[in-house]
DNA sequence: CGAAGCGTTGAATCCTCTCAATAACCGTGG
DNA sequence: CCACGGTTATTGAGAGGATTCAACGCTTCG
């Protein structure tokens, strides 16, 4: 059983740059807030299970998240959400259960948003609501980009794909340190562990080094016409 | 070039059906079909481009639009939009590019939203919001729903359960009617048109029988455990 | 009747998964 | 500090699934 805090200063603050609440003035977002309770949990607990009732929509603050579907023996990953990523908003304006099962890795604070009262708060203020929205269209935007990626991209480009894009810069080198397992990762590319690591040696070729979770890019442009 | 057209009374009534507007009284309905005119496209025709800029969302109220990405070679279809759907909506609230590119399939008459004008009408039609909010969850529902499809599910599973979701029930028997060419069902599940074929020819052996569009289930449950 | 477009089928290739074995890493406790 | 067990990552071999390319049949339409 997890136990609810109140929300810490902190956590206030965090919630406040993520972008559920981000485009809203202090009072709106109080408002929003006032909703929501922190709840911590231990690696591998499971927030909810798909097709479960539908009580809830959380923000991650700390550690991460898993969205996955699928019984048992055959699992897909959905979405990983980092710190700030909020999920389950969805609820809010449609459906009453879980429509997929999350997970949290590592240990994770999430802040816990009570449906019933956020849906409550929407006439009160029009501008959480379009809050919310704009969080959903990112998400959609996410998604669909996803979708194509895998339809249309290597396991190679993909992952390439995830370095370009979360790599600092510094000339024609580049350089990162990924944020969660490699398990996981592969996870969020919809692949096996075992690919990834194929993906990465292949692209040892391109100009990249892994060691641990330390990433060096030889030459940005090599690498983007993988 | 294509030509705006004022919406029939027909267009306005199944526009009220459709997802976006089902949700909002006669007033606000009306309000946000202000911001809208028909526009007719040829088979083939683009409607717009990723990365061009975005004026319009759209409202699909015959036809096919398939919504895709990528260059000439490598094309990867993200969703195929059916009459009562609606795409680019989140551009309302975010961004303001297209994201994907969009092309006609056959004849298409579609309601064109102006951006600006619907924006605008967000602050004084709160419950317009909503209803755009509500699409927008829906759309983000099925495309996780399609992510998850796609990493656990083989072409013949793909296959199976959009029959299963698309037929009439008729006791342990069931039939339906594709609306729409089998290429392009290929494209909506992720198959390139052969292996769409093969599906069809495997799946034989469950009892599900092909002859141009019309396909018949013969065994509702045993297509199932497919 | 011929041409064009769609769908099917076959063969070859490529990519990814699965299974299994090995190697590297981590935190714990001696 | 080192040894240990457990987890995480890598590597290899094999199989399966889907794509690609090409040829062929079928239908439609001029």
């Amino acid at each position: 059983m997890t136990r609810a805090l109140k929300l810490s200063n902190a956590h206030q603050a965090m919630l406040g740059d993520a972008l559920i609440a981000s485009s809203l003035d202090r009072q709106e977002r109080d408002a929003l807030l006032s909703c929501a309770v922190a709840v911590r949990y231990e690696p591998q607990d499971v927030l909810f299970r798909e097709d479960g009732n539908a009580r809830y929509f959380y923000c991650v603050l700390s550690g991460y998240v898993r969205l996955y579907r699928g019984s048992e023996d055959r699992e897909a990953d959905i979405r990983i959400c980092e710190p700030g990523d909020s999920f389950g908003e969805c609820l809010v304006l449609v459906g009453d259960r879980y429509n997929y099962s999350a997970q949290a890795m590592e240990h994770a604070i999430l802040a816990r948003f009570d449906l019933g009262q956020v849906k409550r708060l929407l006439d009160e203020q029009p501008r959480v609501g379009r809050a919310i929205a704009r969080s959903l269209s990112q998400h959609l935007l996410s998604t669909m980009d996803c979708l194509a990626r895998d339809r249309m991209q290597t396991s190679q480009q993909r992952v390439a794909h995830y370095l370009l894009t979360h790599c600092t810069n510094e000339g024609a080198r580049a350089s990162l340190r990924l944020p969660f397992q490699k398990s996981l990762l592969a996870r969020k590319l919809g692949l096996a562990p075992e690919a990834l690591s194929r993906a990465f040696s292949a692209l040892r070729t391109s100009g990249v080094t892994v060691s641990g979770r330390a990433i060096a890019i030889e030459d940005v442009r090599a690498l983007r016409q993988v």
